[in-house]
DNA sequence: TTGGACATACAAACCGGTCGGTATGTAAAG
DNA sequence: CTTTACATACCGACCGGTTTGTATGTCCAA
């Protein structure tokens, strides 16, 4: 209804337009950081002035939460085949969230950066809007690992107790600090080694069959 | 010789004042990244004037590269009573290392942060010397972890074949991962929990006896 | 022709860094 | 023991440029 499109020029898409400004804002933010990354850099980026800008958003935070939800949908979609097929053993589903993981470290058009783990490291202690929005894209990432982690549980006899909402987030962490450092240490090849012990770390949490 | 200091009022200790710079710094940096602190803010905060501030430090960038540097030998202090005591079995070592990190998500005075993790993750994507700064004090923390591993190694028989430098940058990154998610989801419990897991885990690589 | 989607021009604050100057300490010459 | 000469530590005004954000104009589609 809203989106029609069908010519073949299109010159006027807002929501395109509003898209790019996204894309344009993770390219740069995630290289940059926040307050490293400003307004005209990212219209130059997009290929947008400035009043179209502020047309689109309020201000530069406001870009900026959008660019953290954004990364959250598409973090969602990128896990989506793991996370949601259920017809499989909800270990194998973990397995196949860390072959994604791998496969993340694999794309070499970019560094294997996270947006959501740069704001929170850049933002989420003075600015409560973008802690929030991390929050929210975290705690998710966690939910949904727990869920296996619980549906595992059910299935395999777990080696010693342990609460999936903990090793959830001691997954998490991993993940995230592993993207840090390898960033720093400019080591794809570390991440995947951290992957591997924490694939290995939770086929042990069971017994094996 | 060069110096005496002996008289009670010592107006100019220029050794003192750099340091002030240097831990307003990293007071001010830890919460709000490098981009987002003025050098202005900075001079306020240690009660100094721009005019010196640049007396003591070429620019910016040369603060920051000495707030890390300064971060780091803190660091190293802090660990060393875990890290030397060599005559303690190294696994014990190792205990005596989550201690201490549990002990520094309780100084209640401030929050859970690390600044070499804070730097990591805003400029070594950009900043060579940012990055070289901290890569270093990363690697150090590793290699001093992989040591008292090697050695646990040594007396201790391991319940599986694992690489200690591995598992000491999955250890490092864990830990920065932790104070990560701890610092967004505000919950120092959650670093806690993750140390306990990860000592457990470094337990669990070798056998009990 | 009206309103949304952009461009242009501009404002006001703020940024890192410089500069001229001053206060203080040191050391050697007289 | 002064006096002179110089180095160090620090101050605060200032500069050019950049920052986010605004006010206004234009153009095209419905």
């Amino acid at each position: 209804m809203s989106k029609k499109a069908t010519s073949t020029k299109r010159e006027r898409d807002p929501a395109a337009t509003r898209q790019r400004l996204i894309d344009a804002t993770v390219r740069l933010m995630v290289q940059q950081g926040f307050a490293g990354t400003s307004v005209d850099q990212i219209c130059k980026e997009a290929g947008m002035t400035k009043g179209g800008f502020f047309h689109h958003f309020e201000n530069k935070e406001a870009l900026g939460i959008a660019a953290i939800e954004w990364w959250g949908r598409m973090g969602t979609a990128l896990y989506a085949e793991s996370w949601q097929d259920s017809t499989l053993d909800p270990l194998k589903q973990l397995h196949r969230m860390f072959d994604i993981m791998v496969g993340f470290t694999r794309r070499n058009d970019d560094a294997v950066v996270c947006m959501v783990g740069m704001m929170s490291q850049e933002m989420s202690a003075t600015n409560p809007a973008f802690q929030a929005a991390c929050e929210k894209e975290l705690n998710l990432w966690t939910e949904n690992v727990a869920k296996l982690l619980t549906a595992a549980k059910k299935l395999h006899k777990p080696k010693t107790k342990f609460d999936p909402i903990q090793v959830a987030w001691l997954l998490n962490s991993l993940w995230q600090g592993s993207m840090l450092i390898g960033k720093t240490c400019r080591s794809q090849q570390l991440i995947r080694d951290n992957l591997k012990l924490a694939r290995d770390y939770v086929d042990g949490l069971f017994q094996a069959n």
